[in-house]
DNA sequence: ATTGACGCCCAAATCGATTTGGATTACCTT
DNA sequence: AAGGTAATCCAAATCGATTTGGGCGTCAAT
């Protein structure tokens, strides 16, 4: 079970196991055999606390979950793991997952990693405008990449997505429809992908059209386009909404059922994500794919050299994003159609077309 | 940083700052207000990897998650850590994530925590009916807790959720709304808790509906649904149809619709797990919510007693799910109505009642 | 005054791998 | 034969916290 063992069975000293195993060549090959060959028998697995003791590293690195109502159940985030982990186990490095409630509590959760020297970097997903933690990170100089760009005059290491062109194609490809009042419900603001979305939905505009902000989730989704449909603005009804996320696309499109509308017929709507479950939404929903899983394997890599002492000069990304057309957008309904400005089109059917 | 910069600084013994710090009675309280102040003043923490590596424990607990298609986006994961983690830092312990694809990479996986003590303990989710990743650990004597029950002799622990008695209350929802040709959309029978599922869906029904064993994915539900539908399998159509997930559930949903057909109306569907999405389908689907956050914090405090040594005798929890009803199901359409019979009946109005 | 008991403190061993700074031996050169 | 060079090997220090097994006063009981 330890070097100790090994030397002792063949009677060498624990540095020549070592340097053995290590792949020194100061080590006869003979010797070595045998090293490895009792390592083998013994089944010996070095102690890894006492390798990091040692090394003074963690052989590790960090992700910090968001939690909270309407938080984690982002598929987001899962994606985002199930690309790192592969990458890092071809590195032999541990991925520790905490979860922190965004805010204060997340902060704390970055410093716990960074004090308590339980990892060697970060990866941190995410990012905001202005985002404490990158704040934090830097001043430490602590090895981290973003998943996202920020307002941070510093510069640090990241992947982001193209949101602000995807969306703008994606407004492009409404207006070449013949939309002219194309609302976006987007994310919070604060988040840097909501304010890269919104870039892109108001640079194909000109002018701003009707906007909702939202914590992206399905319920807040549901809420906006209910807001957007109500009968006080009417007179700004818009005929496409774009969406910042597949889960506010879900919760839109729901309330457009509930109001009877159908989306692709009565009113086009694009989601972003493209989530697994965007094929099966009816209708099927026209979205915006990330290459995340790729990014995110990049993204170890780039944490990989910080963490070598690379600098972060040069470490900046932006991966184009694609439109996958599905069902849910389409030409605007002619706006002499009664049913468009019907007071109560609840219970009006919903053919097929 | 560390013990020694503190016991020089105050000119006493490292085992006296260990022992002021760590709480021990042989320590004056002058001493230890010192202990404790300098501490502070120098922000000490711990060194992980030391204290590890004297205490012979990883102070980490591990999960590992399936990935690969299909698999990783599953929900049910996420909100699995993200209960697992809030309770895991109480204890001061470490979340190791692993990815892995189910079957051979996925036991691997197992073998490394173990044999690499990288953790203390572990959570194993999705049991299947033979689980050799069960085996293994029992092999091992390893510390571990289940979400699920398994096929195997020897007794572990587990929390589980009584999908049977969840399914079987379901099902005879249907009966009770008048069903009688229930079919069931079940996970692939490996799946313990597809075997649960069925068998509550069969003791409801007492003799076998329409079955379909998939993978549970949005596509392998909507393909399901699909070939129930299919004019082949016309003798025997169901009326109503229970998902043992609901992403089978969604999958399954948008087929209906693409066949013309509209659940809770023309054909009673019901689902199981309550993801956050399931207010949001078009209609909101009726589904079987179960509690896994409390499960999963539950499971913690199981696996912190497995490590301390207490024995797996006893330690088997089944816990109850709910159905919560929403607009997915209701009564049958009547037989003599045309529209059950219809061979095209894609372009009819679909009323919302 | 001796014996215990108690309160407070510490030197040294320990966990297991890594790394530094040589030591030893065998073999060539000249 | 003296000096030089590889090729091998290793003792000991090191990382930082924990733990064992006392040591040394002081005070009360005998």
């Amino acid at each position: 079970m330890s070097l100790v063992r090994i030397a002792r069975a063949l009677g060498i000293s624990v540095t020549t196991v070592s340097r053995a195993l290590a792949g020194y060549d100061d080590v006869a090959p003979v010797t070595r055999a045998q090293v490895i060959a009792e390592a083998d028998r013994i089944t010996y697995r070095p102690n890894e606390a006492a390798r990091r003791l040692r090394r003074g590293r963690a052989e590790a690195i960090g992700v910090v979950l968001p939690s909270g109502p309407g938080q984690f159940d982002d598929p987001f985030f899962l994606r985002m793991l199930s690309a790192i982990g592969p990458a890092l186990e071809a590195e032999k490095l541990d991925l520790l997952v905490t979860t922190a409630r965004p805010g204060a509590d997340a902060l704390r959760a970055y410093r716990h990693l960074v004090e308590n020297r339980k990892v060697d970097g970060i990866i941190l997903a995410r990012t905001r405008q202005r985002d404490e933690r990158i704040g934090y990170l830097l001043d430490r100089d602590f090895p981290f990449v973003a998943h996202g760009r920020s307002l941070e005059s510093r510069p640090f290491a990241y992947v982001d997505i193209d949101g602000e062109a995807a969306c703008r194609a994606a407004t492009e490809r409404l207006l070449s429809f013949g939309h002219t009042n194309i609302a976006l419900i987007n994310a919070l603001p604060l988040y840097m992908f909501a304010h890269h979305r919104q870039a892109g939905w108001l640079a194909a505009l000109g002018s701003p059209g009707p906007l909702r902000e939202v914590e992206p989730t399905e319920e807040n989704g549901f809420r906006a386009m209910q807001d957007l449909l109500a009968p006080e603005h009417q007179h700004e009804r818009p005929t496409a909404v774009l969406c910042a996320t597949d889960r506010i696309a879900v919760g839109a499109m729901h309330a457009l059922a509930h109001a009877g509308l159908r989306a692709g017929r009565d009113v086009a709507l694009i989601g972003y994500d493209d989530l697994p479950l965007a094929t099966y939404t009816d209708p099927p929903l026209t979205t915006i794919a990330q290459p995340i899983e790729r990014a995110a394997r990049r993204m170890v890599e780039m944490l990989l050299a910080r963490i070598g002492g690379a600098p972060a000069e040069g470490m900046q990304e932006i991966w184009p994003a694609r439109l996958i057309a599905r069902q849910s957008d389409g030409p605007p309904i002619q706006t002499n159609d009664p049913r468009n400005h019907q007071g109560d089109s609840r219970h009006e059917p919903t053919l097929h077309p």
